[in-house]
DNA sequence: AATGGTAGTTCGGTTTTGTCGAACTATCCA
DNA sequence: TGGATAGTTCGACAAAACCGAACTACCATT
């Protein structure tokens, strides 16, 4: 075959960040993305910000260190379950909580997970 | 040393059974345990089983088959989270549903998880 | 107190899943 | 086009799950 000029550069992107839609949500994967502290951080920080914020941001206000590469996967486990949603803005990705959707599929759920989550941090 | 005349056969019921007090539960061991479609269903068969139930009858009664040893390791991981408490009843081993313990350290978590498995296995 | 039966745990080997550095891709800016 | 920044993918190693087999605990009978 002939040589691509360039590679089309959308196709990594739509292969990389694939959201499930909120009916295809499965309890147990959200469950596992959250039974990890880490995670569960990045989901705390994720309620205080709304307009969304990126994945080293994350870390550093989750008041963590890590590899580049761990951060990523963490954020892809919670991205696949449907925790977050990313997108890209500019240089840098974007990650929002998927409040609505979770609390449309599993009503109270992400709420009563995160009351415990504060509640065993202040303890 | 000399040879023990016979075995002193509690020492291992200890070492099996050991269950965490309530205030040291651990939010990702909780998610942990419950992140998992075998393990979610044996605690919504306890939820119907106030009584107790055992190993065998439980899995039974989620309409689930597998092997002893599997199963022994999912209430393992039940009881070292927190969410199951076994106790010996004669030749068998009963299992509780630590609802109380549960509800005291994380109010409305287990609720809250249970009515979105109901919800999921509905649907 | 030996035998046998039942309930469940532990052990060992294999498979799966998580972690991290290194290399790669995407985007912006000069 | 080159350099800088943000993040993903790859590959190798480490940790955890799975299952059959062997073991322990308990009860009942003799």
């Amino acid at each position: 075959m002939p040589p691509q000029p360039v590679s089309s550069n959308f196709a990594s992107i739509i292969r990389t960040l694939h959201h499930p839609p909120a009916e295809n949500f499965k309890l147990a994967h959200i469950l596992h993305a959250l039974a990890d502290p880490v995670r569960l951080a990045f989901v705390r920080v994720l309620t205080a910000e709304p307009g969304g914020i990126n994945c080293a941001n994350t870390m550093a206000r989750a008041g963590l260190d890590m590899p580049k590469s761990t951060c990523s996967r963490h954020f892809q486990i919670l991205r696949k379950a449907g925790v977050v949603r990313s997108q890209r803005r500019g240089i840098e990705l974007i990650n929002f909580l998927r409040a609505d959707d979770l609390q449309g599929r599993f009503p109270g759920l992400l709420a009563s997970i995160l009351d415990a989550s504060r509640m065993e941090r202040a303890a």
